[in-house]
DNA sequence: AATGCGATCAACCGCACATCT
DNA sequence: CAGATGTGCGGTTGATCGCAT
């Protein structure tokens, strides 16, 4: 059996919301704080489907949002960003304050992905950057060196927390719980003691690093937290979305 | 002035997961 | 515990607009 739809489709308006609809939710809302989408229509009188209602107040008519106007620092973190960690565009625009993961996804498609199309295209390779793969590892490290470094203060337990839209991110995006604090400690040790062997890959050293996290485990110690479960996980996207996950970390630690 | 075409973006759709009953 | 319902998310569509011909 499949899943029925969230509201009965007949009787249902569909395309641009009008003002007049626009002051209708934005009433209810005020009244009863946003939520309970599928009552909306039912106590507003509202044509519209409790998804469509839900979608026009977290895109469009919730205050605080920004839209149109990207400047050159947001173009670059959501480049950055999605870069890093692909299509996920909830997770790139909780980067950027006041901006939707809707307007965020559709200024990538619009504009981002075609400037970075014509970027490349006129970046010809030179000789020298086409025999470069020893100098791309030398930043992965690099890069990965600098995760580590935030990995291990965004986990001190003495450093007081990141902002609190970092701290949610983080959270949720790795399904952390309280115990994740507690053994931020350990995990902030463990990060201490590994020596990332010397010209190794990106993937190989990420590959050390998760099996010496593995050996940890098996210690008398805390429970390793969620960013061994990070290391270790074994979901087919293999070293690549571990580093990402560093740097996913590094760029919270960092602020960018 | 009429038409075609590409760019833009608001909104819809379907799926996955969480929460409720 | 299972099914129903709510919510979040990413992909896609289609209406609209501006510009070129």
């Amino acid at each position: 059996m499949g899943r029925p739809p969230c509201c009965a489709k007949e009787g249902v308006k569909k395309g641009p919301w009008t003002p007049e609809e626009d002051l209708v939710l934005v009433s209810f809302v005020q009244e009863n704080g946003p939520g309970n989408w599928r009552a909306v229509p039912a106590k507003t009188g509202l044509m519209r489907c409790s998804k469509s209602c839900r979608l026009r107040w977290t895109n469009y008519l919730r205050p605080g949002i920004r839209r149109g106007g990207f400047s050159e620092q947001e173009d670059r973190l959501i480049v950055h960003l999605q870069a890093l960690l692909g299509n996920r565009w909830a997770a790139i625009a909780s980067y950027l304050p006041d901006r939707t993961d809707n307007d965020v996804k559709n200024y990538w498609n619009t504009h981002l992905k075609k400037k970075l199309l014509l970027l490349e295209h006129n970046q010809t390779p030179s000789p020298s950057q086409s025999s470069t793969k020893g100098k791309w590892e030398l930043r992965l490290q690099t890069d990965i060196d600098l995760a580590r470094r935030a990995l291990r203060e965004a986990l001190s337990v003495d450093r007081p927390c990141p902002s609190p839209a970092t701290t949610t991110t983080m959270i949720t995006s790795t399904a952390m719980t309280s115990s994740y604090v507690l053994s931020a400690k350990n995990v902030s040790m463990m990060l201490d003691q590994w020596a990332p062997p010397s010209g190794s890959s990106s993937s190989e050293l990420l590959t050390d690093f998760a099996s010496h996290a593995s050996a940890h485990k098996n210690k008398d110690e805390a429970p390793l937290s969620a960013i061994e479960s990070w290391l270790l996980c074994d979901d087919g996207a293999g070293a690549g979305e571990q580093h990402h996950q560093l740097l996913d970390a590094a760029l919270h630690s960092f602020a960018f």
